[in-house]
RNA sequence: GUGAUUGUAGCUCAGUUGGUUAGAGCGCCAGGUUGUGGCCCUGGAGGUCGGGGGUUCGAGUCCCCUCAUUCACCCCA
């Protein structure tokens, strides 16, 4: 073993898997084309105090899971993103998006860095895609952003997807809420275990969400959020879900999802799947309207969600999702017989490439022998020979690996076959 | 941050109550075929047994410490 390994939470891709990540990034880009969202990218770290507003300093992503740090002693803290939508909240108020178009969508494909004890599905550095919908958070609004983010699951085949959804109402019901659920829980406090004890004054929708059985009849009895959201709120959340019966997506109404992060208001979200162990979240969302302002910024409704893509990958791996994705070799590998021959085989390789064939050649200076076993373990199609007579006679031996046909041509009907076959191949997909 | 788990070859793992030069399969390299892959046969390379200390005539095996891994809690994607 090395004397340096990749650091704590930090893995390495290698070309097999890195082919699994193309596959599913690419139709998160196809979606989103689709979809009408683009592309946006915002700076790996930021000054702290974003998360720290945008986030919630009550939050467990703030309060211990921050990479933070201080370049300049006398400068500003700066922190490796946890997240995105704080990223991207920034850069819209700071370009003054919406003065350019009402609405506006965007999509990501990030790595996210938090402090936290790596465990399965869980890592310090790890990559989302996700969406933001600036500018509007109507029912439609919503219904777009969960519908993109199910159709994704969908065209990768994934199944035994859970959604579930809620409604947090907007800050004034929270609030009153917020009281309520003190007031019921504050007479069982010697019952809550420690760190729901702690939530009752700081966060006390939070305790809904504890996985301690203890505590699950307690809480089955505690008010409900949804009787304290106002009657707009309760119709405008009733559309939503019209919205996704209507376009198909089963959900189950969960009136204890709460998510962490404190910017989330009125329609919450949450995807789980059974494929996955203790972390079984595979994306969430919601509606976070009151973000805007927090940082400084006009009203703004806005709506989005994210989505995990190692647990993505992790959960398509274990139903089989991969299986058929077989990396495709190249075209043809240039074989020479004797190190002589190996100027002409580059000119060879170059002149297959430079008309739109992929080509493979040793760079070794390996034996044919070695050659020929490198062609088979890459899965080229065809091996193109160069011997002392074929360098002379400018007749090449090609010989289609799989049926083991062997001809001999020259350069120009070797290129006509090879660039046939490849037409054909990328047409089968 | 807490708990548990596991560290032996590139990978997956054997290694009996502590006892010779630490093994297998796969992979890799070479030869069998001095101009031709896959299958087969033969050979080869590759290991500070995670690291440090201790017990012992002797430690991969026992004890302590340490580092790392994995899973779970907390929380999240």
């Amino acid at each position: 073993m090395s004397q340096y390994q990749a650091v704590k939470g930090t893995r390495d891709i290698f070309p097999e898997e890195g082919a699994q990540w193309k596959h599913v990034e690419s139709a998160v880009h196809r979606m989103a084309s689709l979809y009408g969202f683009s592309e946006v990218r915002t700076p790996v770290f930021e000054y702290t105090e974003l998360f720290q507003r945008g986030i919630g300093a009550t939050t467990d992503i703030v309060g211990k899971e921050m990479f933070t740090f201080q370049p300049d002693p006398a400068g500003r803290s700066l922190t490796l993103r946890p997240e995105m939508t704080a990223g991207v909240m920034r850069a819209a108020l700071q370009r003054n998006l919406l003065s350019q178009a009402p609405v506006h969508k965007l999509y990501y494909i990030s790595e996210l860095f938090r402090k936290e004890r790596p465990q399965a599905g869980r890592q310090r550095q790890f990559t989302q895609f996700g969406a933001e919908l600036l500018g509007a958070s109507s029912p439609a609004a919503v219904a777009e952003v969960v519908t993109f983010m199910m159709q994704v699951f969908e065209t990768l085949g994934l199944s035994g997807l859970r959604l579930r959804i809620n409604t947090l109402g907007d800050l004034e019901d929270r609030a009153r809420y917020r009281e309520a659920l003190r007031e019921y829980f504050r007479p069982y406090e010697a019952e809550l275990d420690d760190s729901s004890r702690e939530r009752l004054e700081k966060n006390p929708l939070r305790i809904l969400d504890s996985k301690n059985p203890a505590l699950r009849e307690m809480i089955a009895g505690a008010p409900r959020l949804f009787d304290y959201v106002k009657a707009e709120g309760v119709e405008e959340f009733e559309r939503v879900l019209r919205f996704l019966d209507d376009r198909g997506i089963g959900y189950d109404v969960d009136h204890l999802l709460v998510r962490g992060l404190d910017y989330y208001c009125h329609t919450a979200f949450e995807v789980t799947s059974e494929a996955l162990g203790a972390q079984d979240a595979i994306g969430g969302g919601g509606r976070y309207d009151g973000l805007s302002k927090e940082l400084g910024g006009k009203e703004m409704p806005a709506v989005g969600f994210a989505v995990g893509m190692e647990r993505l990958l992790i959960a398509m791996e274990k139903q089989g999702l991969f299986a058929t994705l077989n990396p495709r070799g190249p075209m043809v590998y240039v074989v020479v017989q004797q190190s002589e021959l190996a100027d002409h085989g580059m000119e060879v390789a170059f002149r297959l490439r430079r008309s739109g064939i992929s080509t493979e050649i040793d760079l070794a200076g390996r034996s044919m022998k070695a050659q020929m076993r490198e062609a088979n373990r890459l899965r080229a199609a065809y091996a193109l020979f160069i011997g002392q007579s074929e360098f002379e006679t400018g007749r090449y031996g090609l010989k289609n690996l799989v049926t083991s046909e062997q001809t001999t041509l020259e350069i120009g009907a070797i290129i006509d076959i090879l660039r046939e076959t490849s037409v054909e191949e990328s047409q089968r997909g």
